[in-house]
DNA sequence: GTCTATATGCCGATAGAC
DNA sequence: GTCTATCGGCATATAGAC
């Protein structure tokens, strides 16, 4: 049936989306299948109709988490940002603190080394995504080392500065990266 | 007595050493109280004779995986490294892929934020003294700019290395990260 | 497809013998 | 101080009613 088909992609939808919330916040850990059926208004035992394994849906919830972070981030951008505007975006406070649309490269670095290969490739993906926006960003080859290095310095500045987050060091971290995103060659 | 003393912080130290390099290579929620005792050559029980909690025993071993990575970073090194020689021999692919004395700043970064104040308050000194090193070596003020971004550079690269383990890009992130150091201002 | 109930196992922390 | 045994809780995953 029709009708029963997009119910259940529906739900799917739902168990995604909350899942990409939770998890980018608290961690793969920090967060049961319980927790993620239950803020999709679902009870645990409904959970293996939709994915095999809280893996398969950690995998996917990283790459859905990533385009929202990435639509929260553009909104309300110049229509053609360049990598500094992105920056000055990505690196803030309310960021770094951690709403509902966090940037899962930054918040779950240090947790995919643990995970299994459809993870890993699904946080690979999406970094390479942030690399080849801030690439076409300041209209750069995709290749390019320059914008590598401005992804680490937002992915790495954003992580470390919500390490530090009750520490004044934080906002200062945050904007010493933005100045050397600023200062690379080329610009 | 003097030989129970010295029995029981040598004890301590055995398990806080196992715990810096579990923790560090693990993560904190992939690394039980059995593992650490166990890897120090006791048993559970024995563990709250030393420590109130596992969180407590993490923040130590964080200081303590610091002194150990710092140790390694700099063994056979030249008598006065420059932050560009700490950073190349920091990136180095036998680091992220973690042996057993790797860098707390890097592994455990995205992991802090989840845990209480005290250990909070050690990866934030842990930091801080990395920062304050990579200054010392350029004779730069401890307060430089380029000494942040270096260490931004540094953990954020290795982190994000790490995470892309199995992937090409993973080495191209840290020959890049190693040239952006090298071209911060004031060489 | 979703529910309740449960199998199975691990965890941090504690109690008490030695 | 270290051991064995255990408490109480929560995790992933599964079974079966509806």
């Amino acid at each position: 049936m029709a009708w029963s088909k997009a119910h259940k992609s529906q739900t799917r939808e739902a168990i995604v989306t909350a899942a990409a919330e939770l998890f980018t916040r608290l961690g793969y850990e920090r967060v049961g299948i319980n927790d993620v059926m239950a803020a999709a208004g679902l009870t645990r035992g409904a959970f293996y109709a939709h994915f095999v394994s809280k893996s398969a849906l950690y995998a996917e919830a990283i790459s859905v988490a990533a385009v929202r972070a990435k639509n929260r981030v553009l909104q309300g951008a110049s229509v053609a940002p360049s990598a500094s505007d992105i920056a000055e975006r990505y690196l803030s406070r309310e960021r770094a603190d951690g709403g509902n649309d966090c940037c899962p490269l930054a918040f779950l670095a240090t947790d995919i080394y643990q995970r299994d290969e459809q993870v890993r490739h699904a946080y690979a993906h999406v970094f390479k995504g942030f690399v080849r926006n801030i690439a076409r960003a300041d209209s750069r080859d995709e290749q390019s080392d320059v914008a590598l290095q401005a992804a680490v310095l937002m992915v790495g500045g954003l992580a470390v500065a919500r390490a530090l987050t009750d520490d004044p060091m934080s906002d200062r971290i945050m904007e010493v990266c933005k100045q050397a995103i600023a200062n690379l060659p080329d610009h």
